[in-house]
DNA sequence: CATTAACGATACGGAACCGATCCGTATCGT
DNA sequence: ACGATACGGATCGGTTCCGTATCGTTAATG
């Protein structure tokens, strides 16, 4: 999996070489059913070939199977990470919480609920899973760490519950519609507001 | 779907009554083979049939597919509904947020994965899971809306905001194990205290 | 132009599951 | 004992998918 074409440089190549459009073809094609509702495992070869217009053949002289095709396509599904200003550890906190659930793709969030049943099964993919968020969390983790030195929160938080907190809601909000009352949109500010507050009068 | 054995009290039944065991065996085998991380269209009624040692006619002879049993058998999952004590509201949320992803059955954690994808693309299911759902948000609103009334919290929350921020990081973590580092058992608290204090120092 | 390999298309055997139907048996009310 | 019905088990044809094989075609190299 994921050697892929090339190893670059070299001036081999006998025959007729592998073309990129239909890489692209597979992968879009995968993500693309996907979102489209397909679970990962009604999700068959033969549909994603057809869906790329392309020959099984094509998809096996690449990818030993579905899993390592899943595995690439979702790679390539990641998205672009937010940067944090640095000025304002509230709006840091509002651009991170707000960027939950929300990739560059505009698949990802329908494709991410098919995938949590998954992670949940296979080491692999829990993983997997780990390793595409971990950034994510650590970016958050520095604000919440720098937001402590400066003086503006608490010393004695927990900062790991502290991001559950603020993740949380997004996150079965968005990916689970949890609550068909809430406005998405004004979501994030009331999170980190009132995190940041607490709800007990004084 | 649901008529099922009986409609109590008459005094009919020309033959052989349906045993109830088969019904028991049937429901059971299938949560079994859920919580076992079979996906929803994984699971065959073959399958059923095999673990719950019955034959496919007699599922047949009872529901009119896949979907009306799975139906019946979640509804049979639900299990029981925590009470809160109305003294201390700290207590009672405690008692709720604690309950969260922790049914009576220690099989609904590891069903409930497998609803996500379904629940996003089916809107009877989403309305199952919502009904689910909805005592339980019901019970925790009251309670912020005494703690409210009492004076304990601020009049100007957002309650139903307020509800997600203490049933997410409950979900995300007993769901999707969203962060291995933190503890399930001190978590309930934690959430709890820090959405009744917040996070900024003062 | 000859070579070489990837291309799209299609077919294959094998497996899994479906809904439907039929056994022969077991268990009811009458 | 009798009809009626449910039981577990088995089988059928149809569908879908997998992974492999084989077409004739196409595109680069030399």
């Amino acid at each position: 999996m994921s050697d892929m074409t090339s190893t670059a440089d070299a001036p081999r190549s006998p025959g007729r070489p592998r073309s990129i459009r239909a890489d692209e073809a597979i992968i879009e094609a995968t993500l693309d059913l996907l979102a489209e509702g397909s679970t990962i495992e009604a999700l068959s070869i033969e549909a994603i070939a057809t869906r790329a217009g392309v020959g099984k053949a094509t998809i096996y002289r690449r990818w030993a199977g579905k899993d390592a095709l899943l595995l690439d396509a979702l790679r390539r599904l990641k998205g672009v990470m937010p940067q944090p200003a640095g000025d304002s550890v509230r709006d840091d906190l509002l651009l991170l919480v707000g960027a939950i659930g929300q990739n560059a793709d505009p698949r990802a969030s329908k494709i991410m609920p098919c995938l949590v049943p998954a992670v949940n099964r296979s080491p692999d993919q829990f993983q997997l899973y780990q390793n595409i968020i971990a950034p994510r969390r650590q970016l958050m983790r520095e604000v919440l760490r720098r937001g402590i030195e400066e003086g503006l929160l608490r010393a004695d938080i927990d900062v790991e519950v502290t991001m559950a907190l603020l993740t949380g809601p997004m996150l079965i909000q968005r990916v689970l519609q949890w609550n068909p009352d809430l406005d998405g949109r004004k979501l994030p500010a009331q999170v980190v507001d009132t995190v940041l507050d607490g709800i007990r009068a004084r």
